[in-house]
DNA sequence: TGTACATCAGTGAACGCGCGTTCACTGATGTAC
DNA sequence: TGTACATCAGTGAACGCGCGTTCACTGATGTAC
């Protein structure tokens, strides 16, 4: 009885081969940063949460290094994606863009801090691997572009600026340190920091 | 002949008590935080870096978090004092100090990373330790009222603006991600950060 | 000045823990015939 | 359709390591008398 099989495939877990390890340890990897921290981020954590044996990740991501790295690269497309997202519901207007894009970078931070912070204030991931350098690139070039739309040039400086300050409210956020604003209504909240984001705009 | 004993008390080392490790210990922990980073800090690479027994810091902090959370008040102290540096070299006027504030602010990044991350994008210390908490307090304070002696009132939004604009340029010239500007003369460079600091300034 | 004693700073051996890495293995899948 | 075999994904036991913490200790210092 029992030990009957059962007679219809059911899709449950204990399979041997999982099929989707390799993007499921990825998840896994997130959840453990933002739940443990960057800090206690282990393997055997990792792999422990994917319900899996712990010499499982090294066969996909051969170290911890490489799995973090892989994150990370993972990060930026998703970063990107969030400030595209808030682009998408602002007009064209090139300074209504660049504020959209900023609103996209601080709430990427507020709702991810640890990936945040792994992106862009971890040594950890190795920052020169193709796929990762690529997503860095792409995010920097991305910001570059909105501020050229406004500007005509690309002037390193202008960008810098719009950049800072997004980043510096976003970090802030990040780190739970904007108390002032924190604590404002989403709506009034955004309303304050597009305010802020407008004063960084060149012209 | 070679075990003979020193006539005269020669000031070297091995004294068992070292009289001022508190501080030595403190000392050893920033550079090893410089060197070795936050992620693979410990008491034990503390100790040794110190040339002590590697009980010794539990001696005088209790544990790991208690030797950050010392080592982040005494940033916090040095942070502002990088600021007043800065500030004591510019004019009186309110917006030429809070841009020589802001400068400050990012060379304090720039020469120590290292404990420039511990005291903003750290989980580690124990931020609501008294001291610790009152450095912060102390730092958020001093541009309150720089912000506040241009413009008269001390807005929230205000200074999230300042302070998010400094702490963006900082952050990203901690974490090496600035290119533009990192490759420019010292002078240049100040100068960028000057002009960008002043979008910032309200009014 | 000398002696006794309390206090404190720092030691070093011991412990248990979680980690990364290795490696021979096993179970599942896909392909060739 | 069936069989044989190569390939690959994942296992689990074993290892050595550095860590934090504990604890009985020892060496130095300061104070009381």
């Amino acid at each position: 009885m029992e030990t009957e099989a059962p007679l219809c495939a059911v899709p449950e877990k204990p399979r041997y081969h999982h099929g989707a390890l390799h993007d499921a340890l990825l998840a896994a990897a997130e959840a453990e940063l933002a739940e443990t921290g960057l800090e206690a981020f282990s393997l055997r954590r990792v792999a422990r949460r994917a319900g899996v044996s712990h010499a499982a990740p090294a066969h996909h991501f051969g170290d911890v290094g490489g799995l973090l790295t892989a994150l990370a690269a993972e990060g930026f497309r998703q970063f990107i994606a969030a400030m595209t997202a808030q682009q998408a519901r602002a007009s064209r207007d090139p300074q209504a863009q660049i504020v959209a894009a900023g609103l996209g970078y601080i709430a990427f931070a507020t709702e991810r801090p640890a990936l945040f912070r792994l992106i862009f204030s971890s040594d950890r991931p190795d920052f020169g691997a193709p796929d990762l350098a690529a997503g860095s690139a792409q995010a920097y070039d991305h910001l570059s572009r909105l501020v050229g739309a406004r500007t005509g040039g690309e002037d390193p400086v202008d960008i810098a600026a719009v950049w800072a300050m997004a980043h510096g409210l976003a970090d802030l956020m990040a780190a739970g340190r904007m108390d002032a604003i924190q604590h404002l209504a989403p709506a009034d909240r955004d309303r304050a920091f597009a305010g802020i984001l407008a004063r960084s705009i060149p012209g």
